[in-house]
DNA sequence: TGTAAGCCTGCCGA
DNA sequence: ATCGGCAGGCTTA
């Protein structure tokens, strides 16, 4: 903890109805950010972030590790590599690209107020519920980590996820630096996952099942995929960070494969083990920008029954994929192009984690509203717009839904199959060799 | 093509 | 208090 490697506090405006970290950090996006004597800390690109906020202002402060600066080539993590050279002089420290790496992280280019209008507006549901959830935001996140803590999330619960991701950063990630008395660890990059053991170990260190599925897409990404597969996969107008900045020398991986969409992306990590629809979706919209990707897990499942009539009737209670992919086209004809953002805030609002929040702010009782979110918020329309509540109901009635996804299923299907049997034969045969006990839905596919 | 178990383990409500 | 169900699913049969 030298101060030498420490920055001063700095501060860039924002409101609370812009950003919210003590919301938004805790909402099952990241599962690194923790919180000590009231500021929140996380390693991101080799430092440390710390923050705090007002009502007017995003408070950070940087630590940089405290080690000579040969040694931030150390192979051990792909986001350290990719922290700048130590500098001397804590003047020109703050003119590091830490204002950039939280511009980008938090995707401040997104108008959020202006999104959360919009969004009730069209949707009287969301209406009702925002106004005691403002200010969260989509982190614009690593995507490997994004692809392996999500992984880590199935049938799991965000408390244990944290540990899990935790575990991971201390053992494979490299040790950055101290914060009252706890210690800060990078993010490990895929290659410090490689390995016969690490299966194993991620058992030992209770990862139950999933510790197979990491330890194999660890191997899958940095054997068998060319550089920067993840990154191809992004969205082109939501690059990642060290893109954006340009310093890091990105190898060029432009339009090798085509111009990138959601559904290519969502595709692509469809192939990957331990990673289904839920898991792809989350991956897209939180690690590679795509917000259109509506993640439906049980809560918002949960939600579409409960809010939007969906499951009525249905014989089936278990979500198949017809299901998925019509709650959450709905979700996208019914929010736009960042429905994944909508998503996520009525998630939060339905967490019982978030419970007493959710009950805090009562629209029909409640003055109890700060001023910014009045200036941006709808309250009324739950009642205001009668002709587009009808045409929603409309929309969600059963045959409706069967009808208009009978073709989007069929297509997303089809398209499944063949990226299946085009893309992965040719890598099977030495995945399986490379990579201990690869028995993946692929093989299986191709030898049946 | 669609559906239902099994999987690891900590948390949480009864 | 101890216990069983559940938790931001995926794979396999």
């Amino acid at each position: 903890m030298g101060a030498h490697n420490v920055s001063d506090w700095q501060k860039l405006p924002l409101s609370l109805s812009e950003l919210c970290i003590e919301t938004t950090l805790r909402c099952g996006q990241s599962f690194r950010w923790r919180k000590i004597n009231d500021e929140w800390h996380c390693v991101l690109r080799g430092r440390i972030i710390s923050l705090k906020q007002d009502a007017s202002h995003l408070h950070y402060k940087v630590t940089w590790p405290n080690y000579a600066p040969g040694l931030l080539t150390s192979p051990v993590s792909m986001s350290s590599a990719c922290a700048p050279t130590l500098k001397d002089n804590d003047s020109d420290a703050e003119k590091d690209d830490t204002y950039s790496l939280l511009h980008s992280y938090f995707a401040l280019s997104h108008p959020l107020s202006s999104l959360y209008t919009q969004w009730a507006a069209s949707d009287t549901n969301f209406a009702r519920r925002a106004p005691a959830f403002t200010g969260i935001r989509i982190l614009n996140q690593d995507a490997w980590e994004a692809l392996v803590a999500f992984i880590c999330s199935s049938n799991n619960n965000i408390s244990r996820i944290s540990q899990m991701v935790q575990k991971l950063c201390i053992h494979y990630g490299p040790y950055i630096g101290t914060i009252e008395g706890e210690p800060f660890h990078d993010f490990p990059g895929p290659e410090a996952l490689l390995g016969s053991h690490v299966e194993s170990h991620l058992r030992h260190l209770g990862f139950g099942y999933r510790a197979k599925y990491i330890a194999e897409t660890a191997c899958i990404l940095s054997k068998f995929k060319p550089a920067g597969w993840l990154l191809q996969l992004r969205n082109p107008a939501c690059p990642a960070f060290d893109v954006l900045g340009e310093k890091y020398g990105t190898p060029d991986i432009k339009a090798a494969a085509g111009p990138a969409t959601y559904r290519a992306a969502h595709d692509a990590l469809l192939e990957l083990p331990g990673v289904g629809p839920k898991v792809a979706d989350c991956v897209c919209l939180m690690g590679l920008g795509w917000g259109e990707a509506v993640p439906i897990d049980t809560h918002v499942w949960q939600i579409a029954q409960r809010d939007y009539s969906f499951g009525k009737g249905s014989k089936t209670k278990t979500l198949n994929k017809a299901m998925y992919d019509a709650v959450g086209d709905h979700f996208r004809s019914l929010w736009g192009t960042q429905a994944g953002w909508a998503q996520s805030v009525l998630f939060t609002a339905n967490l019982k984690s978030f419970a007493e929040q959710a009950s805090a702010v009562k629209p029909e009782s409640g003055v109890k509203v700060t001023k910014a979110e009045s200036a941006a918020m709808v309250y009324e329309p739950a009642s205001a717009d009668p002709e587009a509540a009808l045409v929603r109901f409309e929309e969600n009635r059963e045959p409706a839904i069967a009808k208009t996804n009978s073709r989007t299923r069929k297509r997303a299907v089809t398209t499944a199959k063949v990226s299946v049997e085009s893309n992965t034969k040719v890598a099977e045969t030495s995945q399986v060799e490379v990579c201990t006990r690869r028995r993946s839905k692929r093989i299986k596919a191709a030898a049946s």
